[in-house]
DNA sequence: AAGTGGTCTAGACCACCGT
DNA sequence: CGGTGGTCTAGACCACTTC
């Protein structure tokens, strides 16, 4: 049972998709929300709070919230955080399993997780696709004691979802680092370009709620196909 | 006079930055916060949020609220859209004004402002530099109707500390679309790299609070140099 | 069981927008 | 001036962690 906030949220995002704002672009007041949904205020507040995140709409003091331009299946929208699947819906995405071992990490991934050189890591090289185009290509380290078993079956499928459900992992928080980079020529064949073309390098580290590390990620982008997008207020 | 939840969160800030909780990583419970600084529990919530957005400190239901390492000074955090001077706070952060000129939008900036071709425009073509290092190349375009007035001596200061304090512009909202492309040879001369290098660039779209763009600008930053840092947490 | 963050309410008052 | 979002309160109850 989810939270009311995010009920409201996801049926005002449903009305957003399905143009129900078309005419005005302007959104219900709050009150009428917290009548229509028999919640307080502050619930739907909350509930807005989530779609302004997301870039769907815009609050103006004393004037309403607005629906914006949203840029619908393009981006990678930075604030989500749910994989490709939810970002790109309604197109092909697609994952090959192209490695999978148990090993230890070396030096580098031990500085990344900053856990000691030699501790057991299952590693998985995937290969990502939107409609039939190599999208990008990822390397990632799980530590082994955090997330106890995985297996090619899992990681073929959403790795997240198995660890959150079937494992109860409390994922707590991630960073992202961005740049870019030349391509590599593995990577290269990989995503159908030439080394030394540009990369765009997203770099994840993911938390658990104690603060450990559990796995690490590099994701080495197709510079032609792949844009991220932030949505930015000007508050906070 | 700011509200009193970006008070209280400047003052926990000011007491994470000073190590004030180092022993133990843990902030003080949200009571303990109300009681300190005479406010309602959800008034620290607020508060605890922007740091939490920030990257400073994340949450654990029924344990506490605990100090990250965060990343100071080395990337450009996508979360403050404040600008390069306070990413790198205690740095050298130096700005050449290349190009400053009153025009008209052509079809790609009418495009990418919505507005009509031939609309007139500011343009600014700026240099920035970090410890004397090129850092990013910056064109920017103002629509002339919505900023009423901008001059070369402005232009080198922070344009958006004057668009806000002198011209009381009401700035709402803003996006980001960041990809990676070849390196164009002005850009390359100017940032001390070679053509078709990697760049990481940056469009941006500025909007008032009434939904009009009044700024789009493309920045090309130098890919050696530039790294961008997304904080997420696991809700929403 | 006690401590602590997460959700939710009902209501008050302020700040800003528009008519 | 009325409408609408922004801030703030005091208190209740739930969910999860820790002991």
């Amino acid at each position: 049972m989810s939270p009311k906030y995010k009920q409201v949220a996801s049926q005002i995002e449903a009305d957003i998709v399905n143009h129900v704002y078309q005419h005005t672009n302007k959104l219900l007041t709050e009150d009428e929300y917290a009548n229509k949904y028999g919640v307080s205020r502050n619930t739907v507040r909350k509930a807005i709070e989530i779609l302004v995140n997301k870039g769907y709409v815009y609050q103006v003091q004393g004037s309403g919230v607005f629906v914006r331009d949203h840029y619908n299946s393009d981006y990678i929208n930075l604030e989500k955080l749910q994989g490709l699947t939810s970002d790109f819906s309604g197109r092909k995405v697609e994952t090959r399993v192209l490695h999978f071992e148990q090993t230890v990490a070396n030096d580098e991934v031990a500085e990344r997780m900053k856990c000691p050189i030699g501790t057991p890591v299952y590693f998985v090289k995937r290969l990502r696709l939107v409609d039939d185009h190599p999208f990008s290509v990822e390397d990632s380290y799980f530590r082994k004691e955090l997330v106890i078993y995985l297996d090619e079956n899992i990681v073929q499928k959403s790795i997240y979802t198995y660890l959150r459900s079937d494992q109860k992992l409390a994922i707590g928080f991630a960073d992202r680092v961005i740049y870019a980079d030349f391509l590599d020529s593995e990577s290269a064949d990989l995503l159908d370009l030439n080394e030394n073309d540009p990369a765009l390098i997203v770099d994840n580290t993911v938390y658990l709620t104690n603060g450990q590390i559990f796995d690490v990620s590099r994701s080495i982008h197709h510079f032609k196909h792949v844009k991220m997008l932030k949505v930015s207020n000007i508050k906070s």
